[in-house]
DNA sequence: ATTTCACCTTAGTCA
DNA sequence: AAGGTGAAAT
């Protein structure tokens, strides 16, 4: 048993062997966090405890994934794999589909991630005869989503309506409850709700749970949201034996919901919580945690901590102000092709940066310079357009009442189904309380329909219904997944799109892609069925873990502060430091200077050897160059008092973007 | 009258 | 890339 304490520091010997009782364990940056959190699984397995009745809650595949292969190398496969360790989302679906009778919950529900969310609220918008210009429509999916996670309901929201846009929002969440009922789909902030509710009213499952997981771990804890928190609250049982690991200081999801007052009050909520802090850091110079430090206790809410740097001192910091973002590029790129010149490796850099935009210039410089790179994040696999359309026509043959799905598929290939036709359909459905695929079904009674195009459509869900019944549980999946592709001429439709064969052949390789994915699916269940493949895309979809494939293919990282928590480089540039930037515009106007703050620290403490911190004196915007001001952050590392003439984020217009959209419009109206 | 296609603009962080 | 616009095609 001591052997496995072996070669950890005392802070991080008390956070593993205090394991009754609830625990919060402060993991700064770089603290060791996830050897902490295995080794305490191993020192609970080694003292008896049975693996099964280990939950450890993550955020992410990706965690939950190393979790388990780090834990494998400590404990063994064998009870390695009997550890639950799971995201708080598939943990839910898994009960949801559990206990789906007992709550009254159809069989097949599908899972919304937010591209099909935002669908069908469109589609709400649509059935309210609302136009899509009153508002945002991401804005409106926001709003409901934090809505959930206070446990609102559109009746809750609406009766406290203040505004008309609150009015708005209620009005389309009813629809949009509506639209999932029908459809049979879940979101995913009801997946969480929902489990919350289960496990509320029905006390023999709470009881279960509680005995079948009496140790939970919750990792990155400064993530959860409310909805999460009364989740782990259920789940704990009397014994209390919750330990929770997180850093208060690298909360950056608040705008998804997370609540940094749940680490904050953790205490409050526990009464006789161990505390322990983490904060040898291993991984970075004491020049770099110094500008960490330096920052972050500008944030007057958080547990007061420091990182103290285990590797000592190293390069000196570096701040550069460069006059546009052109320069920026160039200068930084230059900068990595010098330091390759003198033997480092083009996969020690990282480029960290805000706003998906700020990526372009280097982008640029470096297929220019002829420097590999991977851009973390981008536009995810799942998000193209072709795998999007095959994922839809399956969950229609899955699901015909799925209205988002055949919508988007029902004119693509193009049938004569245009937004008349569509508006007709859409109406009479409406009208007499019926779901659209039933609409399509009784286009006979729509005046002034085109029958070529309900033609076209009827014929399309009798060959999709066809295919359904050849595969009724969805088995021979990639059989069942090329015939769907087939009989709607799929590729022919890809070909038309894109004449340039390059181009096709592009295209076309996303679709074999989601035939490869159903394939390994396939071989990795014991009962792989569609529902299920669908639902495990929609719960993985968002990781790409092209961060791997960057060091793998020898190649500079580019990525957002988001995306790069958790990762580590040796050499990091932090760019597009300025006001507006980070912070940026709107979390400065919304009182959000704390969060990107946070942000800061996080892209801060990515770095191990040497880190360069650089804002553009000028930048474009909309096709006109903006003066800027360096971001507080950066003058906070410094130590430096604003210059003269200095205007933050959130105060007067700083971005000049309104001025700008001003003179754009009046170019405009004198032509 | 309706659909399709080509062109234009604009873009916040995401499991 | 996706939405909006206007012209060509059916």
């Amino acid at each position: 048993m001591s052997r496995i304490l072996e070669g950890l520091n005392p802070e991080q010997r008390a956070a593993v062997t205090q394991t009754s009782g609830p625990v919060l364990v402060l993991a700064g940056a770089g603290s060791g966090k996830t050897r902490v959190i295995t080794v305490r699984i191993a020192y609970l397995i080694s003292n008896g405890v049975l693996p099964e009745k280990i939950l450890a809650m993550t955020f992410t595949n990706k965690a939950a994934a190393e979790m388990r292969e780090r834990l494998g190398k400590l404990v063994g496969k064998k009870k390695a794999s009997a550890v639950i360790a799971s995201t708080f989302h598939s943990f839910c679906l898994r009960t949801l589909r559990e206990y789906a009778a007992e709550i009254g919950y159809p069989e097949g529900f599908t899972i919304a991630d937010s591209s099909d969310q935002l669908a069908i609220l469109k589609l709400s918008l649509r059935e309210l005869h609302i136009p899509e210009a009153r508002m945002k429509v991401p804005e409106i999916q926001s709003m409901i989503s934090l809505a959930k996670n206070r446990l609102e309901t559109p009746e809750s929201f609406l009766a406290r309506a203040g505004d008309s846009k609150h009015e708005l929002v209620g009005r389309v969440w009813e629809k949009y409850r509506d639209v999932l009922r029908r459809s049979r789909r879940v979101d995913f902030d009801d997946l969480l709700t929902e489990t919350l509710r289960l496990l509320r009213e029905k006390k023999a499952i709470r009881l279960e749970l509680q005995a079948r997981h009496r140790y939970l771990l919750v990792d990155e804890y400064q993530d959860t949201n409310g909805v999460q928190f009364e989740i782990v609250c259920q789940l704990t049982g009397p014994e209390k034996h919750l330990c929770v690991v997180g850093d208060d200081d690298q909360s950056i999801y608040g705008w998804r919901g997370a609540d940094v007052s749940k680490i904050l009050g953790f205490e409050r909520s526990f009464p006789g919580a161990k505390v322990i802090k983490l904060e040898t850091n291993y991984r970075s110079t004491a020049q770099i945690l110094g500008a960490a430090n330096r920052v972050i206790r500008n944030n007057p809410n958080r547990h007061d901590k420091a990182l103290r740097s285990a590797i000592g001192d190293g390069e000196p910091l570096m701040a550069v102000t460069m006059r546009d973002e052109s320069v920026e590029a160039e200068k930084v790129v230059a900068e990595i092709k010098h330091l390759v010149s003198q033997g480092h490796a083009y996969s020690d850099f990282a480029i960290l940066f805000r706003t998906a935009v700020q990526p372009r210039p280097f982008e640029a410089e470096l297929r220019m310079k002829e420097v590999p790179y991977v851009l973390v994040g981008g536009m995810s696999f799942f998000d193209r357009k072709e795998v999007r359309d095959v994922l839809a026509y399956l969950r229609v043959v899955a699901n015909p009442r799925d209205e988002a799905s055949l919508l988007r598929i029902v004119n693509s290939p193009p049938r004569g189904v245009g937004k008349t036709t569509l508006d007709r359909v859409l109406e009479f459905a409406t009208h007499e309380g019926i779901s659209v695929a039933d609409a399509f079904d009784r286009a006979q009674e729509i005046p002034k329909i085109n029958m070529r195009a309900v033609e076209a459509v009827q014929g399309l869900r009798a060959r999709l219904r066809e295919v359904h019944r050849l595969h009724p549980k969805g088995e021979d999946l990639v059989e069942l997944a090329r015939r769907v592709v087939e009989e709607v001429a799929y590729r022919d439709e890809v070909r038309r799109l894109y004449p340039e064969e390059a181009d096709f052949e592009k295209r076309w390789a996303a679709v074999e892609e989601v035939f490869n994915f159903a394939e390994n699916y396939t071989s990795r269940r014991k009962r792989p069925g569609l529902l299920g493949f669908l639902n495990e895309l929609s719960l993985s979809a968002s990781d790409s873990d092209s961060a791997e494939d960057a060091a793998r293919r020898q190649a500079v990282t580019l990525m957002t502060l988001h995306s790069s928590k958790g990762l580590e480089y040796p050499r990091v540039y932090l760019v597009g430091l300025e006001e507006g930037v980070l912070p940026h515009q709107r979390a400065a106007a919304e009182d959000g200077v704390e969060e990107e703050r946070r942000l800061a620290y996080v892209g801060i403490t990515r770095a191990q050897r040497a880190l360069t911190l650089s804002w553009c004196a000028e930048r474009a915007r909309g096709g006109q160059k903006i003066a800027r001001h360096p971001s507080r952050f950066l003058l906070e590392v410094q130590g430096k008092a604003p210059p003269e003439g200095w205007i933050p984020a959130g105060e007067g217009d700083p971005t000049g973007l309104k001025a700008a959209k001003k003179r754009r419009g009046r170019r405009r109206a004198r032509r």
